[in-house]
DNA sequence: CCTAAATGTAACCACGATGGTGGCAGTAAG
DNA sequence: CTTACTGCCACCATCGTGGTTACATTTAGG
């Protein structure tokens, strides 16, 4: 939303109306996305939030990393016991192949801009036009 | 641990007893990958767990499609409004995306066999004489 | 035939993560 | 000085999950 309405600052309240949802939710995923510098807010009367940097140099992977704090797949806490061969060294085994799992997964999300889906979004709405309101 | 210790079938127990945990939780994991074909369980007395098929035909990907239900990346289960050009159009442009990114973490995931991890465990342990009890 | 050792499953609890809500202080515009 | 924002905390309800107990079922072995 932020990219497609470019220059003009939106408010959570807004973003929350459009996602049907709430204003403090929105805030602190935005919050999460400002701490990793792809947004800026202004606060008091007509603040709100904008793009930190142009919807170019922005990836699905920076806004992904940005809200998502641990790994997505998931390592055991709890780890076996020494006693087994297996055990202990299966962790650190299959820690090497879940960060290269990961990583081919990041780098699959960084090749999409945030410019990218704001394109499609006005290409399919150009060719739709009857969906307008 | 199954691959580990080839035709000897492993009790749940046992297992969990390795990974200090639990018999039940253990069969609850095991009877996922039974469904997904990759291992077989034997009931009553010298009963126990294992594999299916060779360690070198099943993938990280395999176990981890069986035991894993859901799609790692989250959809918003809550579409936003239709009313917003981006938010009538998003879901299905990012479903794309998150597909791909998956696909990719899934291919590499499915390059690694478990008789891989097992050599890697086996070799590992050749190395270090002195870690053995 | 009976017992012991397994799986298979359901019920249940405790815990943590998460969506959602309200409240309130801080800040800036008019 | 009021209004409209962000920022932040505390709180609640819900849900998924690890963990436990319990019990029915199956099978081997004396």
């Amino acid at each position: 939303m932020l990219a497609r309405w470019g220059e003009k600052q939106l408010t959570s309240a807004e973003i929350a109306d459009s996602l049907v949802s709430n204003p403090v939710l929105v805030r602190r995923i935005l919050g999460s996305l400002r701490v990793a510098g792809l947004v800026r807010s202004t606060e008091g009367r007509n603040g709100g939030w904008t793009l930190a940097r142009p919807a170019k140099r922005i990836t699905l992977y920076d806004a992904y990393a940005a809200v998502e704090d641990g790994p997505v797949l998931s390592r055991h806490p709890h780890p076996p016991s020494a006693d087994c061969e297996v055990g202990r060294n299966i962790q650190s085994l299959l820690e090497v192949e879940f960060q290269d799992a990961e990583r081919a997964m990041a780098e699959r999300l960084g090749r999409t801009t945030i410019d990218d889906l704001v394109r499609e979004v006005l290409a399919i709405e150009r060719r739709l036009p009857a969906r307008h309101r």
